[in-house]
RNA sequence: GCCACCUUAGCUCAGUUGGUUAGAGCAUCAGUUUUGUAAACUGAGGGUCGUCGGUUCGAAUCCGACAGGUGGCUCCA
């Protein structure tokens, strides 16, 4: 049944982009039309009105009332079929020149090709794909158009829609391509739907990492500094400091050990890495004012590590060498592309490599995924694996039997480890094939974090080698591995995930103590306790500021504080304290009190170990 | 980089069709108060309305350029 409905709602989303198209070419006669296809919780289509003409938001409630229209007369999708030559001439006529291309590349090519999302949107082929013969169209009142349907039976049996942006897209996805306007709508079956994903919206907007990050005082953009340059606040940096260290420990248990690299260098190490080829438009460039010297700064760590590995001889009885280095690598992203901390300027890495041996390699991978889902079980966030191959294109480096080897390696590994995966092309390193963990944002936006890759090209560019059992050089391989991939993206997530509610673990400030006035008494014995809970290690701080209780606990809330702690004259005379326990942590039990040792004793196990929800 | 939109105190926002010294709440500071689990009271300071240029007798308001931001596109080692 579910099913049902769901092809129905595609029908409704569909047929929507069509009436969409329809009142657009009644308000913009002569619009070009490119393709309208159904996505995640609605629909788009692609337009060109001509270099004088621009929709903007400001043109919805027009748009959206000539709609109501084109639903209210009801009219019918009806379906019919073109040999291809006559649809290209009906093209032609129509003057829809984006079609006639997706025209003739049907009738060229079987298909309508690539990488667009949309090819079985573009039309089709009702015969078999080698012998294209007829394409189907879809016509309602005075709008037709080249589809493969299906639609709903006519116009009036579209559910609830709003329209929601407009943006830029390129024609077929292509950069060098014209652009177009691409207007975005939502659509549902029923009105109370729609009102519900709205207000899903709304909700989500309310734990936006960038507001969050203002809000409980976690990073600042300065314009002086520039976009995508954040700075974290000593509130932040704790976070960062606390989920590296994590990241850091779980692979010193792999036997992984800390490097240092600079973070400028010749340019000769990239040109021989091949990244200076394939990345050097994003590359910040620095001059020596001295020598002639032209630096670069580092965009990512693997050929540093190269260095190191192949500053010794290595013995195969020496590997696998595992280098693990937290640092910060600078790429000159676009402007456009850039946004809070999801993409910056300046990334800090997790990163790690290792340099084994063929025969050690699953070995090697097993450990880092197993560290992966460690990870993300104890931050509670749940991933979905992407094994990233390599497309025909000639944007890699190595052999084909190399890629297609390494390429079921990694799909051996993820399938042994029982992971949930999906595959995509062309979303490979150009040096080899990933294993990416990808993880949804609150507005439903997918983003890579951890991602083990296999490397056969660099140890072969840079030559690295080491000495086998029967004395003959052999060349290692490299896995990289970042754990939390980007801290500052991981970040952005997190801070959505858990609405700032962090776990004690990482809570910039674990313990909150109020106090009930200003008097000395008061004063001291807080400090005494404060003084208590920072030798176990605790975060804490004191508000002691003139205002009321009920103030201060409200400020304690507002910062997401996971203990509060009030004292006043009653703990001083009794000695124990009774923690005000974040909602999130509790379990549904009254509030009981603690001599401070205990308390703050639990707090800080809690705080070592991890956990999620609290035991007091 | 491209497309659309946005930018008023530290924060969240008002500011009628361009018309005297640009307002509010929170936050900050001062005074009163000495507070018992989500906001005590009174007062004060704080803005060249993102920047620069233009139109106008007059610009927060209209136009342009630039910067920054948001949502997409493209890219993502």
């Amino acid at each position: 049944m579910a099913d049902q409905n769901d092809d129905n709602l595609h029908a409704m989303r569909h047929s929507l982009a069509h009436i969409m198209a329809t009142a657009i070419q009644r308000l913009w006669p002569g619009v070009k039309f490119g393709v309208g296809p159904v996505v995640e919780n609605g629909f788009y289509y692609d337009v060109d009105l001509g270099p004088d003409a621009k929709i903007s938001e400001d043109d919805f409630e027009k748009i959206e009332a000539e709609m109501a229209e084109v639903i209210k007369d009801n009219v019918p999708f009806e379906r019919f079929e073109k040999p291809v030559d006559e649809a290209i001439a009906w093209a032609q006529e129509a003057e829809q020149p984006y079609k006639e291309e997706l025209l003739n590349d049907l009738k060229r090519a079987g298909t309508t090709v690539a990488k667009d999302l949309d090819a079985a949107e573009l039309g089709t082929i009702t015969e078999s794909a080698s012998a294209v013969e007829n394409v189907s169209f879809y016509k309602d009142g005075d709008f037709t158009d080249l589809c493969r349907g299906p639609h709903v039976e006519s116009t009036g049996q579209v559910g609830a829609f709003k329209l929601m942006r407009i943006a830029g897209a390129y024609w077929r996805g292509n950069e060098k391509n014209a652009q177009m306007q691409r207007i975005y709508g939502v659509a549902f079956a029923t009105d109370k739907d729609l009102r519900v994903y709205l207000n899903m919206l709304e909700e989500a907007r309310k734990r936006d990492h960038r507001k969050l990050g203002q809000e409980l005082d976690l990073f600042v953009i300065s314009d002086l500094v520039g976009s995508g340059l954040p700075m974290f606040t000593p509130r932040g940096t704790v976070l960062r400091d606390e989920v590296a260290a994590f990241s850091n420990e779980l692979r010193q248990r792999h036997g992984f050990q800390k490097v240092w690299t600079p973070h400028i260098t010749k340019k000769d190490l990239y040109e021989t890495s091949g990244h200076w080829d394939k990345f050097k438009d994003q590359l910040f460039l620095v001059t020596s004012q001295e020598t002639s010297d032209e630096l670069v700064m580092k965009p990512m760590n693997c050929p540093h590590h190269t260095r190191i590995y192949a500053s010794q001889p290595r013995s195969y009885r020496d590997l696998p060498i595992r280098y693990l280095e937290t640092t910060t690598d600078y790429r000159d992203e676009k402007t456009g592309e850039l946004g809070g901390l999801n993409r910056v300027r300046a990334l800090t890495q997790d990163d790690s490599h290792v340099f084994c041996r063929q025969d050690q390699i699953e070995q090697e991978i097993n450990n880092l995924l197993a560290s992966a889902s460690e990870l993300y079980a104890v931050v509670g966030m749940d991933l979905r694996v992407r094994l990233s191959y390599r497309d025909d294109s000639d944007a890699y480096l190595g052999s084909q039997e190399l890629w297609a080897s390494s390429q079921a390696q990694l799909k051996q590994a993820v399938v042994a480890n029982e992971l949930k995966y999906f595959e995509e092309e062309g979303e490979a390193a150009f040096y080899g094939p990933k294993i990416d963990f990808m993880v949804t944002d609150a507005i439903g936006r997918e983003f890579q974090v951890a991602t083990v890759q296999l490397d056969f090209v660099q140890p072969d560019r840079f030559g690295l080698e080491f000495a086998a059992e029967d004395g003959s050089q052999s060349q290692p391989v490299m896995i990289h591995c970042a754990l939390l991939g980007s801290i500052e993206r991981f970040l952005s997530v997190y801070i959505e995930h858990t609405a700032g509610k962090f776990p004690v673990w990482v809570a910039p400030e674990q313990v909150r103590l109020i106090s009930v006035n200003q008097e000395d008494a008061t004063v001291e014995f807080a400090g005494k306790l404060e003084a208590l809970a920072k030798d176990k290690g605790l975060r804490i701080s004191v508000d002691n500021s003139n205002e009321s209780v009920g103030k201060k606990i409200r400020a304690a809330e507002v910062a997401k504080v996971p203990y509060t702690v009030v004292v006043g004259e009653k703990e001083i005379g009794g000695g124990e304290l009774t923690p005000r326990i974040r909602g999130d942590l509790a379990v549904q039990e009254p509030a009981k009190s603690y001599t401070a040792d205990e308390l703050f004793g639990t707090i800080a196990n809690e705080a070592k170990m991890r956990v999620s929800k609290t035991s007091l």
